[in-house]
DNA sequence: CTCCTTTTGTTGAAAATTCAACATATTTTA
DNA sequence: TAAAATATGTTGAATTTTCAACAAAAGGAG
């Protein structure tokens, strides 16, 4: 478990926990890891919601697909981030997601009982383990907030233009890269990968942004 | 402050503690009750995110409104229920929505850092109280998850039959009420409105659904 | 009850999206 | 390196949405 600790105390579950109680509480919570394939599926719709999960490398998608097929992204997790929390915190009986690796992946699963409910052991840190669960959830509502903002828009162009933008915020940089192809992109924004093509190529023609793959600079 | 403890009661925030500690609490919090006429502003988009806002009576939207005026509903609040937990929880300095009074709505607003932040008096229910918001803010999460699976349909019907079916599922009946007149389900699954009437009227047309107002019948 | 306001329904034209099909470019792998 | 697979760009037609303008219905105030 040792080698997971960098990443660990990086991770907003553990935040204000000192390593050594860290390395305990571990041992209490039975984390176990596992290990996913690229577009493996590390949790399926439908199962049940006992797992919460930390991202020790790679990154996941959370992702819904209709009766249609079609797939809707709801969130990218990068490593240090948790997963599946809210569904476990609730209590939720089946996952209305799907989670599956976009790259090689290694997870950490943690029954959720042993985290909300109180150990006989009575570590200490449960109680800051439950207040930054709570930071968690609130900065996920958050993020759903935005993830509203942009897609509430009714162009391409707005969509595309308002994502831009708020990743370009969020990297504190007019450059950056965004964790997606076009096609999980479009599956993002909510819109037709086609359309979506298109409309990148007019801000470019129009001089509004630079691009190359998953690269943009706007100007 | 005792005419509102059946409904404080009823508050997830205060799930599983008694009247007698509730009571003290309510002190202790020093939440104070404020009145709102109807389509009155409860708290204004960029105003700072330090209150924790129960919802005594009435009823309230959380709203966006974008640079042209478009309006966004992303939620309805009732009597009982939380709002902007999130944004005082994740310690965000201004608030990124609106909260308006869809009715003469009474609220009570709590200084958000004496809930977070364990008061001198130490009272018992400080873990409990840090344990409801984080179930609160899962189910929040929740409920954004059934929002964005309804709105990320691309089509007028699908979204209109997406909540339809939602709301007929949590009224568990085939016949209910929906909080919304047609410009607020507009605003809420994000369509024009006048297109959105024309699909109501096919959907009944074709004997699907029946509806008066704002109450609907799933044939 | 009548007038006034608000809400809902209707229509047609303009704009945008979706869809399918294919061309081109890039990446992977054998 | 060449072939195969995947990703991206492009096009035109069909569908759908949006927008504006107005008609009809419902609700509220005096």
């Amino acid at each position: 478990m040792k080698k997971y600790l960098e990443i660990l105390k990086k991770c907003p579950l553990f935040d204000k926990i000192d390593d050594e109680s860290l390395v305990r509480m571990l041992t209490c919570l039975g984390g176990r890891v596992v290990s996913f394939d690229k577009k493996y599926t590390v949790f399926a719709e439908g199962a049940r919601a006992k797992y919460i999960g930390i991202l020790l490398s790679g990154s996941v998608q959370i992702i819904q697909v209709d009766y249609y097929g079609n797939r809707n992204i709801l969130s990218v997790i990068r490593a240090g981030e948790v997963f599946a929390e809210a569904f476990a915190c609730a209590e939720v009986d089946s996952l209305p997601v799907t989670v599956i690796a976009d790259e090689p992946s290694e997870v950490m699963l943690i029954d959720s009982s042993h985290i909300l409910h109180t150990c006989s052991n009575n570590c200490g840190f449960h109680q800051q383990l439950i207040y930054n669960l709570m930071k968690d959830l609130a900065s996920k509502t958050i993020m759903f907030h935005q993830r509203i903002e942009i897609t509430s828009k009714r162009t391409t162009r707005e969509k595309l233009l308002s994502y831009l933008n708020m990743q370009s915020k969020s990297a504190g940089a007019r450059e950056f890269d965004i964790p997606f192809d076009r096609q999980e992109l479009a599956d993002y924004l909510e819109v037709d990968r086609s359309g979506l093509s298109v409309e990148i190529g007019k801000l470019r023609r129009e001089g509004i942004i630079e691009n190359r793959k998953n690269h943009f600079v706007i100007l």
